[in-house]
RNA sequence: GUCUGGGUAGUCUAGUGGUUAGGAUAGCGGGUUGUGGUCCCGUUGACCCGAGUUCGAAUCUCGGCCCGGACCCCA
């Protein structure tokens, strides 16, 4: 016997799992406190919604099939046209609409490095919103959550009506802007030289490259302004950088060399990278367009998706914990065993995580798997202990021991 | 989509035509009777699948499945 993972797809073990949902409830926790509430989809949804608007590449990569009753169906490819469909049929719903959403998407593609079939997504997103307060608030809440995790992390900050009036400015066909932001995109891996190539590669004249090198060079606003003059995309930015320093932001930069690849985009995009190690942990924008073509709602959009991925990649090292249990409650002798699970029990019922010996093993085993498993404390149960009513407690990463009563086992492992 | 490398226990790896397929690490048990993360001993456990060549295949050939790298594309 020798079954397999379907093809792209994963188990994630007990150990993956406790560093993900780190993830999740810390992004949970902080999102809320902005106001924003869970959402879920079905996995499953008509092949109709999901290829509705989409181009080629998306249904190529659909896990599509039929049901039982010969309806066609497919695997959502991401969180944002469920949500959309959610707009069309909840017209009731109270504006701004703020969620955040996380759960597997599929896509039936190529597998490469961090790349998989069944994967994770974390979008949060606001609808119903002109105003930049909202793209600010996202930012905002995002470092936040990033904070959190013990992420040191720098927003990069653009708006893609600056990109415009570039592609404008360098005398760029609106046919190949796609192509250009495309290598405009790629200024952190290939530097300015490279962009330059990529853009001749593309198609695009000398002349054209110089203008947009020129741009992207640049690092001030005000430099910019000069030579593009007072644009729509400047005036948001400015707005946008306004509203983020009452949120009292601090760790963003702009960048007009960031394009992000999506074409949906309307005006600000961000992208969240470490700063220690250059890897892209989550993007966003805003899209005012996308969810009319969708939904037929005329509702404007920005958000943001957490890459759960490359955050997880990230924080893997750094924990150790095979479980939450705090407190393992071990037992001498099998006679004690009733005793143990009594008091485990009881700690339990106060809110503790308490694990006990289900292997009937001896004490030093018993140790040996409270090691393995990275539990910090232990509290040993014997004849000792009976005798004298007193529970011995063993901080594992110091060995220290000593002897306390019940109620002091509770004050040590309760809240905090 | 193009090019390319690879699949031996859970993990890493030795073995290139005849081996009881070796080791490391993890798992489980033990090193007596109440103390882990060190050490020692024991034990479970593998040649991706199928066909072919051969007296004989982990090893050679072909096909499939799976995994990885580069570019393209996409996030």
């Amino acid at each position: 016997m020798n079954y397999q993972t379907v093809k792209g797809m994963r188990d994630f073990l007990p150990e993956e799992m406790l560093v993900r949902k780190k993830i999740f409830e810390t992004a949970q926790t902080v999102l809320e406190k902005y106001g924003f509430a869970p959402l879920d989809t079905p996995a499953l949804e008509y092949e109709e919604t999901l290829t509705a608007k989409s181009g080629e590449d998306v249904k190529k990569e659909l896990f599509a099939f039929k049901d039982k009753g010969g309806r066609k169906v497919g695997l959502r490819f991401d969180l944002t046209v469920p949500t959309s469909r959610v707009l069309a049929n909840n017209p009731h719903l109270v504006m701004p609409f703020k969620r955040y959403q996380y759960g597997k998407a599929w896509r039936y593609g190529e597998i490469k490095k961090g790349r998989y079939r069944e994967f994770y997504q974390f979008d949060i997103d606001s609808f119903g919103s002109n105003s930049m307060v909202t793209d600010a608030e996202i930012v905002a809440a995002v470092l936040e959550v990033y904070k959190k995790l013990g992420l040191n992390i720098i927003m990069r900050v653009n708006n893609r009506k600056i990109l415009a009036d570039m592609m404008d400015y360098a005398g760029i066909p609106k046919k190949l802007w796609q192509e250009a932001f495309r290598a405009i995109d790629k200024l952190d891996k290939v530097g300015l030289k490279g962009v330059e190539k990529e853009l001749v590669d593309r198609g695009i004249s000398k002349e054209s490259c110089k203008k947009i090198i020129r741009l992207i060079g640049t690092d001030s606003l005000n430099k910019l302004k000069k030579i593009l003059g007072g644009c729509e995309g400047i005036k948001e930015l400015e707005e946008l950088t306004g509203y983020l320093k009452s949120f009292n932001v601090k760790n963003y930069v702009i960048d007009v060399s960031l394009a992000r690849g999506l074409d949906y985009y309307t005006g600000p995009v961000f992208e969240a990278s470490c700063k220690d190690i250059k890897v892209s942990v989550g993007g966003g924008g805003r899209y005012d367009n996308l969810i009319k073509i969708l939904s037929g709602r005329d509702v404007p959009a920005t958000g943001f998706s957490l890459g759960i991925e490359p955050i997880f990649e990230l924080l893997k090292s750094k924990s150790k914990q095979a479980s939450s249990t705090k407190v393992f409650v071990a037992s001498v002798k099998p006679e004690f065993d009733k005793k143990v699970v009594g008091l485990a029990q009881k700690m339990r019922k106060a809110g503790m995580n308490v694990e006990t010996d289900l292997m009937g093993r001896s004490l030093k085993k018993q140790l040996d798997y409270v090691s393995k498993k990275g539990i910090p404390f232990v509290i040993i149960i014997g004849e000792k202990e009976l005798k004298e009513k007193k529970f011995t407690v063993r901080d594992m990463k110091t060995g220290k021991q000593r002897k306390t009563g019940f109620e002091e086992v509770m004050k040590l492992f309760g809240k905090g």
